[in-house]
Order: structure tokens, then sequence, then C-alpha cells
RNA sequence: UGUCCCAUAGUAUAAAGGUAGUACAACAGAUUUUGAUUCUGUCUGUCGAGGUUCGAAUCCUCGUGGGACAACCA
């Protein structure tokens, strides 16, 4: 018996360890049947954004995707900018965007535009329109979205569907040429009317726009649409595995048709749910409402969910990676919850943080029975039970501690200060409140101690316990800074799910300015250092920080167990 | 009153007809000169009803629920 208990144990085990070396997403799943049937040699994927915004986090989760996906199956990933409207794409988001993919880790075997391929994609529709599958229509956007239908009564035709394939050719020609006004005629697919799927209904592939193009400039007065241009781009580059989101499945058999008629080289859709996460929105929509409407001082503003705002918070790049691959990828809606990426965060920076100490909200603490002449140059560690990376700090007879650290009345298992109370200082003494003051309002303003010289950090000899170990700084050697506390931008999981406009829950209290008392040490710091204020969160050195005026986001706070 | 996509703990994500697992969250305990970290443990799950099968989270049917689709946006 206990033997057959050894062998179910063992191939058990056995077939976990397959099971979970083999675990794949469904995207990896469809790459490596394409692989093992030889249908591709290698894979090409590519990431295509729309030159007129800042990236998302959302936009992150696909960069590692497609990133990812061809780095793990010896490929490669184009950058492509699918810049087909010229009205609201810029050159600034352009050189945003590409920034933002280098910070996260990535590089692109090539940078194309869209726009790079509007001679190829002319080419393309006069091909269609030679075989009768494309035709102009001089009638307005109001009467076309009349003719298409609606999801349960089909579109119907309409006489310009009957021009001749030379008129076709020639006007559309003319419509290159600028012989038309803006909105007077489409280039239309000729495909059916009837066709269950909308976008089958004889979708427009090009419409006129007299608008500077940040590229190609003045060249032409008529733009491809997206479904015109998206597919055939893929083609042009040999994308094998063209990934978006979810939104796009309906796109997909006009996808194919365009390949098809035009007998290119057939890349595939594929299609995976966007993130969504909680306290935040995603859609490029409302953040850029919160921009325009100043609720953020701009894209950038760390309360932000954009890479630039991660970044400038203290994000680093391979949190944001980490999260991507934890949080997998499907076909479901889903809603992360944030605090995942705030552990990925975390995880990191508790190994490789600097420790320093800062008082946020400070009040004064005066030892009454040490010396007011007196300095001493304490021994602390730079990173928790490393004793070779150490540093000094100067400790007298007046410190900053934290507010929150005293409670006048302390509540059941308080470890902090309160008359009568004992606490350490950390690497210094241990301590004993003995009174305190306070001014007309009834504010506690100075907090009197007795400190214990024997129990010296690292040569404790008093034998007293204690439970709390706070933070301070000398008064007289302390420096100080503006520190910005962020929070969650919204006080609802899911903003935009909410009947009322998602801008009703903007969290009040998202973004407090102080100014603080902090470590001499940190005058020193550099843009790219992260440090954890002890007890109080990870701290990174913000661009408005000039010499002499530091500014310090918090990143994120530390976790807090501690139930009030 | 259409078509398509989707449905596994609170949130995500595995299990390719044969043990429902992992992470985060939450909760409890231990350790701790950060109420951090670390460690240990607990909690909770296959949307429903039928069917196929020795056996169904997995395949089929019908429901139910959620999402997408009617821009000269992408």
């Amino acid at each position: 018996m206990s033997k057959d208990l050894n062998k179910n144990n063992n191939s058990n085990e056995l077939k976990r360890d397959l099971g979970e070396a083999r675990s794949l997403n469904f995207l990896e799943e469809i790459i490596e049947e394409d692989l093992r049937k030889g249908k591709y040699k290698n894979i090409v994927t590519r990431f295509p954004p729309e030159p007129n915004g800042y990236l998302h986090i959302g936009h992150a989760k696909s960069i590692c995707l497609n990133f990812g996906l061809a780095q793990k199956y010896n490929g490669y990933t184009n950058l492509r900018f699918d810049d087909t409207n010229p009205v609201t794409e810029d050159v600034e988001y352009v050189d945003s965007i590409k920034n933002d993919v280098k910070w996260l880790g990535f590089n692109w075997a090539n940078e194309f535009y869209s726009s790079d391929y509007f001679n190829e994609l002319y080419t393309f529709a006069v091909t269609l329109i030679r075989k009768g599958l494309a035709y102009i229509d001089d009638s307005s956007p109001e009467k076309i979205a009349a003719e298409k239908g609606t999801p349960t009564e089909p579109g119907i035709e309409n006489e310009f569907r009957k021009r001749s394939i030379e008129e076709n050719l020639l006007l559309f020609e003319q419509m290159k040429n600028g012989k038309f006004k803006d909105g007077e005629k489409v280039l239309r697919a000729k495909i059916d009317m009837k066709a269950i799927n909308m976008h089958l209904r004889d979708p427009i592939m090009y419409r006129i726009k007299y608008a500077h193009h940040h590229r190609t400039g003045d060249t032409w007065c008529i733009y491809p649409m997206y479904d015109f241009a998206h597919g055939q781009s893929d083609s042009i580059e040999h994308i094998t595995h063209s990934i978006c989101t979810l939104e796009f499945v309906p796109h997909r058999p006009l996808y194919d048709w365009y390949i098809d008629n035009l007998e290119i080289f057939p890349s595939h859709q594929y299609e995976f749910a966007r993130l969504n996460m909680t306290y935040t929105v995603m859609s490029k929509r409302r953040l850029l409402q919160l921009v325009n409407e100043s609720y953020v001082s701009g894209w950038d503003d760390p309360r932000m969910p954009t890479i630039s705002a991660y970044r400038r918070k203290g994000y680093t790049p391979s949190s944001i990676r980490t999260f991507c691959e934890k949080i997998g990828v499907a076909k479901r809606d889903n809603l992360i919850d944030i605090s995942l990426l705030e552990f990925c965060l975390r995880e990191e920076l508790n190994v490789s943080a600097q420790r320093v100490m800062a008082v946020l909200h400070p009040i004064k603490l005066i030892i009454d029975n040490y010396d007011e002449n007196k300095t001493e140059e304490l021994v602390t560690e730079n990173l928790p039970n490393d004793t070779n990376n150490t540093r000094t700090i100067s400790f007298s007879k007046e410190l900053w501690i934290e507010k929150e650290d005293f409670l006048e009345t302390p509540v059941k298992k308080w470890f902090r200060l309160a008359p009568g109370a004992m606490v350490r200082l950390k690497s210094a003494y241990i301590i004993r409140c003995d009174s305190f003051k306070k001014d007309n309002e009834g504010t506690v303003t100075e907090i009197h101690c007795t400190y214990f010289p024997e129990s010296k950090s690292g040569h404790d000899t008093s034998e007293l316990k204690v439970k709390g170990t706070i933070h301070w700084l000398s008064v007289q050697h302390a420096a100080q800074a503006e520190v910005r506390l962020y929070d969650r931008l919204f006080t609802v999981e899911n903003p935009a799910m909410e009947e009322a406009d998602f801008k009703n829950f903007i969290n009040p209290n998202s973004l407090e300015i102080i100014h603080a008392y902090i470590e001499p040490v940190l005058l020193k710091a550099k843009p790219d250092d992260h440090f954890q204020f002890i007890r109080n969160g990870y701290f990174y050195l913000d661009k408005d920080s000039k010499p002499g005026a530091l500014v310090f986001n918090r990143t994120v706070t530390l976790k807090d167990s501690f139930k009030q």
C-alpha cells in the first residue's frame, strides 16, 4: 500500500511539474501551435499606438505582451504609430510613447508609421476598385449612417454602389488630387449591406480631410480609416500575430476580408481583454478630461495611471513588468486590484531602497536629562540587517518625532509614546515620556522625556524591553524638503462603471503637500534614487526639485497592519 | 429582442475528460530596534438545468449573467 502511495506521489509530482512548465496563456498556445505546425519560422508582433495621447498602464500590458511574446519565441516586435487621423495626432505624443516603451525596457526592431504606407494603401484601394470591390459614395454622413441599418435591421444599398469601375477610378484619383471638399465623398468597400456584422456593411476605406499630418505634411488630403490601414500595415510588415484588445473582435472579419481580397501576406488578429484597475480610470477620454479640467496637474501627475506618472512617482520599470506578468492574459473582462501593482513595487524596493528617517508631521520632543550642548553621531543601517552598509546620524537634546507617534490617552495595544510609556528611538536610546505641554487650544506642542544612557543602540545593557520603535530627527541637524503624499485618485473601485459621472468620485484628499524634516543625507539624493522613509513609505525625488528646494513624492506607503 | 465574445475563491489566473492549484487581498499567530520585512497557519471557488462518459471546470444543448457591435475615431 505504501508502495502504491509513493508511486502515486511521484507520478503526481511529475505531472504537476510538467503541467506547470507548460502552463501557457491562450496566445502562447496559439503561437506554439503555429510554430509546431511550421506555419511560421519566426513570429513578428507589433505595438501599434495612435500618437494622440500618453501611454498608460493598460498599454504596458499590451507592450509586455507583444514584446514578451516575441522575446520568448525568438521573434521581434515593431513599434508602429497608427497615424491615420492627422487631426488628433502630434509628434509630442510620438516622443513620449517612444520614451515610455524604452523606459519599460523594450527595444523595437523597427520604428514604423502607418503613414509610411500611404502610397501602398492608395494602391491597395485602387486594386479593390479595379476588382469591383470598392466604390465612391457621394452621400452625407447622415445618409450613410441611416442606410447602414441597425444591429437588428439590415442596411440598404444606395445608387452610388452601382457606379462603374472606370468612374470610381477617376473619382478616387480626383479625391486624392483635391478636387472635392472635406466630407464630400468617401471610398467604401463593396461587401454586404445586409451583413449581420455591421462592420461588413460597406465600411468606409478613405475619407477626405484637408489636415496637416505630423509626418506627411500636406501631401495627402485623403486618409485611410483604421480598418483599411491596420491589417494591411500588419501585412506589409509580415506581422504574424497581431494582438489587440477585445473591442476589435467584430472587426476581425473585415481585417481578413481586406487581406484576402488584396491577396497579401496573411497576418492574423487575436484579441485579449484590456486591463482595468481599481480606483482609477483607463480610457483615454476620461484621462484627457482629468487633465483638461485640471483635476490633475498633467499627464504625468503621479495620481494618473500613465506610464510617465508612475515613472515620476517612483515606480520601477521592472515592477510594472512583473505586474503585467502576474496579471496574466485572457479574454474575460477584469478589474485588477491595484494592491497587486503595489505589492510588485514594494517587493522590489524592500530589498533595494536605502532607509532614511524623515519626519512628515513633526512635534518637538525634548530629552530633559540630555546635555544641551552635546551631539552624538550614531551608527544606523542603510538596509535592514546589513551591518556593513551604514551611515551616521546626529543625535541631540531636541528632536522631531511624528505627531502620530504620541497619544495623550493611548488606545489599547498602543506601542508608541504616551505619558509614562517607553519606546526606543530607532538606532538611539530608549526613552520614557514624563510630561507634555499644550497650547491654548489644547494641542500638544512639546513632549518631555528621560533617556536611558545604558540602552544605547548596539550597546544596550539596560535590559529594558519596549514594544515600539519610532523614528526621529535632531532639530538642530535636520534638513527640510517639500513632500507630496499621494493617495488614490478615486473613492470607488470602478469609477467608470458608476451611474453618475466618474468625476463625482474623485478623492478630494488625493494629494497632501507638506514641508517635512529630512535627514541631511537626503540633500545628496540623485534623481534615480529610491528611498524608504522609515515607517512612512517609499519616496522618490520629483522633477520639480531644485538645489536647496527638494521635492519628494511618496511612491507608495508601507503596508500597515496596525488598526487603531 | 439580432450577432459575436466571455463565465473557476473577494480579485486575477492555472488545471489540454482523471488531485480544483498559484498569486494578491483578508484574517490569526510567531519573529522583529520599521505595527515594515520574514515565517506559519486560516478563510473562501468551477453561474444554473439537462445530456454524453466509468469519470466533466473541461465536450454538447438550453437557460442565466456580464461585455462588445449601428464614428468620414483608433
